[in-house]
DNA sequence: TATAGGCACAACTGTCTGTTGTTCTTAGAG
DNA sequence: CTCTAAGAACAACAGACAGTTGTGCCTATA
């Protein structure tokens, strides 16, 4: 591909052979095998150098595109000059979202979304962005009680509510908001998570604040399977973040209903490290501040007692 | 890239070496060397098979992207399921900015854009649309008078206007339009274009009918430096079409204006096969008819005789 | 008609890729 | 705690492949 490009760049063989350090005779069996592979002649042989066939032609801008691919692919791992990284647990939740809309209007800023997994020690997340191979990640803060890690600077995201999903049949159904309190008589299903990951301890406390029955989902047979079996159910519910974007089948009749009085929050902190940082982490940061202080203040919020803060916060170190 | 890919798939080595039809240890030195490569681990190796590194994680989006443009790539030069192949003559040219708004009316039509030179014979894109290599392009249809070329299909798409273009010293400068007959005593700079060619034609019987003295640019430097003398000269003038789209630096300061009493058009027609067309070409066929229909009568239009038609006429055999 | 620019073919060589055979590590069972 | 089996890496080797030198052919231009 890139002996092709070459070739019509420079217009001739032997010229194309210089730029790539190799003989004309090389850049000619380059470009006869990439013909011979797509069974196609891409470039006219002339007296006086070289000219796009047709289907060279229609070619060409395929191939500069796959150079352009490729150059971003390597880059994307290296070390200098990297891609912001950010990792956001699951492309499902609000902080994916966030990072959407950031992209939107940041499209400037080059982006590699992760999501790493969560392990049962928590911090492996953590552990990268101390390594600085990510530059961002989202936390609950469970661990550390609102505190940084050490070494790491953080600041208050979003408070992130809940919605209660269920089926048509269900109880609940045509309910247009339900109380923590209402749903001590329904079990809740969710799927499996480490007990000493932030949401692990998260949902475990809120079970035990508002006396909830949490039922674990086993096999895991993923989310849509668990959407599937909501759907055809007059028992099962489970609790979504509201930020969080699920998408169903319309036969399914799935309702998102708002958890209120009190609403738990789920309280999101970007975690980043303060020196030798990523030049586009302040533009981030700054977006992220932005949208943050656009979050209501604490009343009538639910917050595990582990969680130092009962609203946002200033961003400090 | 593919070897990477069909690991982080199927989760081990020996399953992405079964798919891919070598050995497990063909695997291992693959994503070895991409790893070598690169300088980065992507792969994290566990006592059951595979997980993506952090590094991994940033580059296997790229990874898939680099597959998915090659497959396009190799797909454009497929005989059978190739995208769209049009012809536009010239990329600045109004047919190029029709094809631009036809691509985002239907962003689902694969669509690749050709300028394929002007030879002196004139049916060198004819004879490609005949070779089923080019779905359609446009011609000025001078050489048949109006008349499909056989075994082709035509129809007329628009009737190109022209505009004076002119730096500020320019004595027409201040014009906001201008007939032929003001022009018989300014110099018109074109580019040269080989005399039998349908633009050759055209302009030559222009010159003739209005006096007009058309000067040959040479060397040719191209469109930039066209652009840049007239920016300074007090003489220098050419001729463009309504619908071309030229850049130029605020600071050139020149001045598009309209041709009329009467507008030279420049008409424009598609070509292409009648039999065994592009499943696609129906579509951009009903799109270039309807844009066609909004173009008005040939009232005060001025177009050279061999043009068999004076105004829109319906598409025919 | 002579010349020179420019590409393809042929023969050869060194590297590289993929294979077989084997070892090392580790999760899970007993 | 030990055994077993799954799964990846290492080593040695054979075949393929890419790139080099040398040469011939074609054609635009003088």
């Amino acid at each position: 591909m890139r002996t092709f490009v070459a070739v019509v760049d420079t217009g001739q063989f032997q010229a194309a052979g210089d730029r790539l350090s190799i003989t004309q005779q090389g850049v000619s069996k380059r470009v006869a095998a990439l013909e011979r592979e797509l069974g196609v002649l891409l470039l006219v042989r002339t007296a006086r150098g070289v000219r796009l066939s047709v289907d060279g032609q229609a070619f060409l801008p395929h191939a500069r595109e796959l150079l352009r691919v490729q150059d971003r692919a390597a880059a994307s791992v290296r070390p200098e000059r990297r891609a912001l990284r950010v990792d956001v647990l699951n492309r499902r939740i609000a902080a994916a979202g966030l990072l959407q809309s950031f992209h939107q209007q940041h499209p400037e800023i080059a982006l590699d979304v992760l999501t790493l997994p969560v392990l049962a020690d928590g911090d492996d997340a953590l552990t990268a962005v101390r390594a600085g191979t990510v530059d961002l990640t989202f936390r609950a803060l469970a661990t550390t009680a609102g505190q940084a890690p050490s070494g790491l600077r953080t600041g208050p995201v979003l408070h992130e509510r809940h919605d209660l999903l269920v089926g048509p049949q269900h109880p609940l159904a045509a309910r247009d908001r339900v109380t923590p309190a209402d749903l001590a008589q329904h079990p809740i299903w969710m799927f499996a998570m480490p007990a000493d990951s932030e949401p692990g301890a998260y949902y475990r406390e809120l079970a035990e604040a508002f006396s909830l029955t949490i039922d674990i989902v086993a096999p895991n047979f993923g989310n849509e399977a668990l959407l599937d079996e909501l759907a055809g159910s007059s028992r099962l519910a489970t609790l979504v973040g509201r930020g969080s974007r699920y998408l169903w089948p319309t036969s399914y009749d799935l309702r998102r209903i708002p958890v209120v009085d009190p609403a738990p929050v789920f309280p999101l902190y970007a975690v980043h490290v303060e020196q030798h940082a990523h030049p586009d982490l302040p533009v981030l940061l700054d977006y992220l501040r932005e949208r943050c202080g656009t979050d209501e203040a604490g009343d009538g919020l639910w917050l595990p007692a582990w969680t130092a803060l009962n609203g946002p916060a200033p961003w400090r170190a």
